[in-house]
DNA sequence: CCTTATGTTCAATATTTTTTGAACAAGCGG
DNA sequence: CCGCTTGTTCAAAAAATATTGAACATAAGG
């Protein structure tokens, strides 16, 4: 039942995925979902006490098309479109992950 | 007499500098230096009308480190950092100028 | 000098984004 | 059914950004 919106990939717009990747606590849960190459609940990306503060922010990358979310249960599985990302914004995604973490970054 | 103030390269930080490009205003700017490949005047870069904005933008383009301005005579010369971003955040800028200017762009 | 052309700065607004807390929803285990 | 876990939504408050207009600075040309 998937009733959780997520736009289409041509429709992803540049300026919008780099609103999203450029806040600090946005871009350290791309970054673990890039590590992890997986699905991650939400618990595992955050901490339980700011639950409000994830959701916000995994709802801006989920509406910037950056990631995909999935309910599962009672807990919800986010992962990275990283193959459609990149072949909309060719090279982009890889370029702000090569870029060393910096202490700012945090969840 | 350069008396404007430009970060080093090694103080830029990703997400300042995603903050700067995610702005439409700000990525046609970007994109205007990057075509032209050479400094240009601000009066190149944006409608008259609209000085204090380009002003205030093109503040936030040099202090993310993405721009460098030199003044010659009464005006002012902008230049993209292209090189040094590149190595900095290798591919980046490059990623940002290839995908495809969208309607929203303006100055 | 005086004037014009380029741009900047400052302070006030307006707008957008983030953060918070309270309340809600839905699945799961007993 | 109950209570617990996971996570969302909503509205209010806080914080950060962007826009505007008035005033200022400085160089260049006459």
């Amino acid at each position: 039942m998937e009733t959780i919106p997520h736009p289409e990939i041509d429709a992803v717009q540049l300026s919008t995925v780099l609103t999203a990747l450029s806040d600090p606590t946005r871009l350290a849960i791309v970054r673990r979902l890039a590590e992890a190459g997986c699905e991650i609940a939400c618990s595992g990306l955050g901490d339980a006490a700011y639950k409000t503060k994830l959701s916000y922010h995994l709802r801006i990358l989920r509406e910037a098309g950056l990631t995909r979310t999935r309910a599962e249960g009672t807990s919800r599985l986010v992962s990275l479109r990283s193959a459609e990302i990149d072949s909309r914004f060719p090279g982009l995604l890889a370029a702000v992950l090569r870029a060393e973490r910096e202490p700012s970054d945090l969840i």
